[in-house]
DNA sequence: CGTTTATTTGAATGGTTGTTCAATTAATAG
DNA sequence: CTATTAATTGAACAACCATTCAAATAAACG
């Protein structure tokens, strides 16, 4: 028989980029073929179809996303400076490298409409397993009293999640970078009250 | 001769709706002379292209946005009262009846990409705009003590701004309004700091 | 070495895209 | 009532879309 397959993984991470920076809708077919040098049949046998494809990348930049934030949680006593870092990593270094400066599952979620129900739904479940990621930092953090208990873990998640993806629309909107870590900074000091 | 002409106004608010339920790209131009009844060629001596087209239409979105503003700002006296009364309207109420329950040029701006140059430099120069009108009534409030004159209107702006983005995104994966106006009200307690 | 078979190839499919333009329409002017 | 002309019509275009599938390929097995 015969057995040598591309590289899968690699592949998706090919898809995945062209995907995060140019959306669902204006990456073709074509684009993903010219990036990954595989030819139509091989992508529909592996992949089945462009839907299941960006479903698959989503879930690749996701698994991404979680394994950066536990580089920051990994190398930072603290939980909000985990966070903190994270979140300057992602909105202002990585932001001028990556394929787009905005999330993924974000840029998914506004792009994508009912005619993309699976794929809508799969965004908006990723986010929401982020989202219970921080809000199990955010609940380390008020045991050791770096955070107002005042307010629930889940709910201190979301408005960290909502003030990143506003952070990062400005970010893209805006060059400079002090003004984005100066807003950073207001924002966790807002977590305290 | 021959005069009688569509009515432009008309076409312009049906593309503009189209336009920010679907984005540019799942928006065609048949998409459109459906909903509009107009034919090609009448679109197309009277817009000239799909690009000039959905500028024109975020030109309409970004002057309706700011009336609303107004309207706000003409029935509250506070100028903060005008800004919270005009996001709970904008992310509560009207999330649930309009196209798309993401603004329009944040939605455009997470969607295109240098390959459209024209309409990513008009959806970022509009946002600003509003972010300018926002500064304005800051300043208003810093001048009757509601807010903390510590960050200048533009930064704190600019931070309003971002949180708008943020609870819309947020209220789109989140059905509960509650929880959504709790957040609103978090907002503007930080603005006091 | 020849057979088997998983894998890759790429031409072809039918449908859709944005856009054009010659023909038609109908309101106004003379 | 006729001529003029702005406005509308809709068929047609080339390019592109996601997807299919029969044919070609090459690795592994006997």
């Amino acid at each position: 028989m015969r057995s040598v397959k591309f590289n899968r993984q690699e592949v998706v991470d090919q898809a995945t980029s062209l995907f995060w920076e140019k959306g669902f809708h204006a990456t073709s077919m074509r684009d993903i073929q010219a990036v990954t040098g595989l030819h139509p049949g091989s992508i529909y046998t592996s992949f089945g179809s462009k839907e299941a494809l960006f479903k698959e990348a989503l879930q690749n930049y996701s698994r991404l996303a979680k394994e950066l934030l536990n580089q920051h949680v990994a190398t930072n006593p603290s939980p909000i400076a985990a966070l903190k870092s994270f979140i300057k990593d992602v909105v202002v270094e990585q932001g001028r490298t990556m394929p787009s400066e905005h999330c993924m599952l974000v840029k998914s979620i506004a792009e994508l409409t009912e005619d993309n129900p699976i794929l809508l739904a799969e965004s908006r479940d990723l986010l929401a397993n982020l989202g219970d990621l921080f809000a199990l930092l955010l609940s380390k953090a008020q045991g050791q009293g770096e955070v107002s208990t005042e307010r629930t873990p889940q709910r201190l998640a979301r408005m960290l999640q909502m003030q990143i993806m506003g952070l990062r629309a400005f970010a893209s909107t805006n060059q400079d970078d002090q003004q984005v870590l100066e807003l950073i900074d207001d924002l966790f000091l807002a977590l305290q009250y």
